[in-house]
DNA sequence: CGGCTGATGATCT
DNA sequence: GATCATCAGCCGG
């Protein structure tokens, strides 16, 4: 699942206009996991997660920042998949204008730089990804030869578990270098 | 570049 | 009251 979503498009219909991204970067989080959302059961933060594999899960972080997800397995199982980078492809002037003035690699380089670019909030939490309604996932165009796999970034446990996906031919991917 | 830190607020215990 | 799947800004090399 995570490893799917590397190379497909976000699109972000908002009242200010459309914004298009190429997902570079991933992280899976499993029903399992401590340190995914939904180990504790289920809760009316994490609720989404645990809808049908396609499903929005946004959540606010750190007092500034959202997180976008896409729920992973059947209904009832919380399990997701963090969305961390993406390349901007369409509404170039949106996302900026969105983010400020910051180098263009930067402006979907993190997931609570993505939400902000593509202007994602908990108004999606929730949301089908599959229909096409405001907010959803379109195929890749082209295949992507090398996915890089890593730990994943930021979490306090199970920080060894090879579970973090990139393009590792994009420049548009978070994490410090040595991760690459 | 890498490393550190304060901001900031929802959520859960 | 503690925790947190982050970021921008600042510092030193």
């Amino acid at each position: 699942m995570a490893t799917c979503l590397i190379g497909c498009r976000i699109v972000s219909d908002a009242p200010e206009g459309r914004t298009v991204a190429r997902i570079t970067e991933t992280e899976a989080y499993l029903w399992n996991d401590a340190a995914a959302h939904s180990f504790r059961g289920r809760t009316l933060r994490n609720a989404s997660l645990f809808l049908e594999r396609g499903h929005a899960y946004v959540y606010f972080i750190y007092g500034n920042h959202y997180c976008f997800n896409v729920s992973g397995d059947r209904a009832g199982v919380g399990a997701g998949v963090l969305v961390r980078a993406a390349e901007p492809l369409d509404g170039f002037e949106l996302i900026r204008a969105r983010r400020g003035m910051v180098r263009d690699l930067d402006l979907l380089r993190g997931p609570g730089r993505l939400a902000q670019g593509l202007g994602i909030s908990r108004e999606h939490d929730g949301l089908d990804l599959t229909t096409g309604k405001r907010l959803w996932i379109a195929p890749r165009v082209r295949p992507v030869p090398n996915v890089g796999v890593t730990v994943r970034i930021g979490i306090t446990k199970e920080c060894e578990l090879p579970l973090r996906f990139y393009d590792a031919d994009s420049a548009h991917v978070s994490g410090p270098k040595r991760l690459r």
